[in-house]
DNA sequence: ACGCCCTCCTGTTGGC
DNA sequence: TGCCAACAGGAGGGCG
């Protein structure tokens, strides 16, 4: 992928997240791949002229296929490489999205105000306890905010708090120095170990290679509801929080 | 600045 | 079996 070169943008469906710029297939059209990055999200991929920024929104998915593979629903874009392959676009719900800016990539709108990585230095105990102070929102709902901290989705939340043993309906206010230093700990637990495993597949994530994430077998309340806490045997709770569902242990978090 | 709620879209699942 | 509502991995935006 890396120092490949694009030969053609083909784009099938332009209504995504955000209407895919028409001027986008002629401004990257022969430009070589110079290197390949992520910020929160969003894959970067930078050409000479400027940053392509991929995002996969809930039901996107990328795959690098021989570029004469047949098309399948919902394959909304081509990528298509000097290597015959092409990075293919597939997303049912249509959340993802597909921009280009000429500009410092980290200075676009949509990435110049995202927080902190989670494995950055700059994610620490003493930034999570500043920016917890004085909010109301329940705790979850906070490590899900962007501004905040990126790289958090919903199965991870309810997974870090788990493991930090904090209960997700918590005001963030109300955590303790030990509590923030124990979910940040926790948070960057679940990520990396996540990572590893490939991911989380739920129904029908894959990776670029098509393989399915195996996380889905270590986690301990998502879509656990009902079920025995994998802790103490307590039966895991689920219940709504801004319009997304949260899974805990109503003994071991507090 | 913050918190709440809505929105985009399609596919799957579960209840009746 | 069929119908229909609820829900699903994200996150920007509007409003009070």
């Amino acid at each position: 992928m890396r120092h490949r070169c694009i030969v053609a943008l083909e784009v099938y469906e332009r209504r995504l997240r955000w209407p895919v710029a028409s001027s986008l297939p002629a401004a990257v059209a022969g430009q070589r791949i110079n290197g390949i990055g992520r910020r929160a999200k969003y894959l970067l991929l930078s050409l000479e002229a400027g940053t392509l920024l991929i995002h996969l929104g809930m039901s996107g998915n990328l795959r690098v296929v021989k570029a004469d593979e047949p098309r399948r629903p919902h394959d909304h874009f081509d990528v298509v490489l000097d290597s015959h392959h092409a990075l293919r676009f597939n997303d049912p719900r249509r959340f993802g999205s597909l921009l280009f800016t000429r500009a410092d990539p980290a200075r676009h709108p949509l990435l110049a105000k995202l927080a902190p990585e989670p494995f950055d230095a700059a994610f620490d105990s003493e930034y999570l306890w500043r920016v917890t102070r004085k909010r109301r929102v329940a705790i979850k709902q906070l490590i899900m905010n962007s501004h905040l901290v990126v790289g958090v989705g919903n199965i991870y939340a309810s997974e870090a708090l788990f493991r930090a043993r904090i209960a997700p309906g918590r005001r963030a206010a109300s955590l303790t120095r030990a509590e923030v230093a124990q979910l940040v700990r926790a948070v960057r637990a679940v990520l990396a170990q996540a990572i590893r495993a490939g991911g989380t597949t739920l129904r029908d994530y894959v990776g670029a290679d098509g393989a399915p994430g195996y996380f889905r077998q270590r986690l301990y309340v998502y879509e656990r509801g009902g079920k025995p806490c994998r802790r103490c045997g307590t039966a895991v709770r689920a219940r709504t929080q801004g319009q997304r569902s949260t899974y805990y242990c109503p003994a071991c978090q507090t």
